[in-house]
DNA sequence: TTTTTATGTAAGAAAATCTAACATGCATTT
DNA sequence: AAATGCATGTTAGATTTTCTTACATAAAAA
């Protein structure tokens, strides 16, 4: 399913909340942003709107810090993370070309999902900020 | 589990995103608290802070004034749907004295659970919102 | 020792949100 | 028809939150 990389992907957080859920202080959140550890979508007034992604990277970069990983040790590990899961996608076959959404367009998909009756979506578990929501 | 009710009750979105989120202006969810249907929490700074339940009602809020009801009808409608959770978490034996969380505990639990390595909640499926993150 | 790294802190600007008040269109009463 | 009430729009001024930039600093690396 796609749906959930979707939701994943969705900015809808402020610093201010992002702060209180990883214990992070602003300073550090914007200096991985910094480094490109994360990039948060911004809001028309250039507010960071994050997404559970994002969190769920922030979390992990707080874990690797706490093991004495650097910027550049953690941008590493992102890397060939996200080697690997290309990998992966390569492999499940059916490849389709993705549509490319504008932020506009993913709440308006975000709305019309909601108001759907569909249930129950869950694909490639990646990531801890995911479990908090059902 | 009680996991997913704290979940959809965490103060987690800013009312421009709930804007976005339900195509209500800031007016109609303002007016709509006024009228006690929601009762979203506060920043220190007395910033409205949605949980997911909040937005949920929000959306049904939406339909019934689609549907012509008023104000009152809405109140009345929300009533006797909680009466009817009411009697069912009687009917369901286990009763358990509720902790009483503060804000802040709130959120402290919010990032231990997020820490932690459980899969998989699912409770009683109310509202819509909750599909969204996953 | 000097430099780099990760973070703290402060200042001023801009954006987002708040409350309160008044305006308005549409229904319903009188 | 006029008056009233409801749900929402709009505006104004204040407050909070977030932004960038710059400088400070302790610990680690060179």
């Amino acid at each position: 399913m796609d749906g959930s990389e979707i939701r994943r992907n969705m900015p809808l957080f402020s610093i201010g909340i992002v702060m209180q859920l990883t214990d992070l202080t602003a300073r550090q959140i914007r200096y991985y942003e910094e480094h490109e550890l994360i990039s948060p979508a911004r809001t028309e007034g250039n507010k960071r709107l994050f997404s559970l992604n994002d969190i769920d990277k922030l979390l992990e970069i707080k874990d690797l810090i706490d093991q004495g990983v650097n910027m550049a040790g953690i941008k590493k590990l992102f890397h060939v993370k996200q080697e690997a899961r290309m990998k992966d996608t390569e492999t499940s076959n059916v490849e389709k070309t993705r549509p490319n959404l504008s932020d506009a367009d993913l709440r308006k998909l975000l709305r019309k999902e909601l108001l759907q009756a569909g249930r129950f979506h869950r694909s490639t578990d990646r990531g801890d900020m995911s479990r908090f929501f059902h």
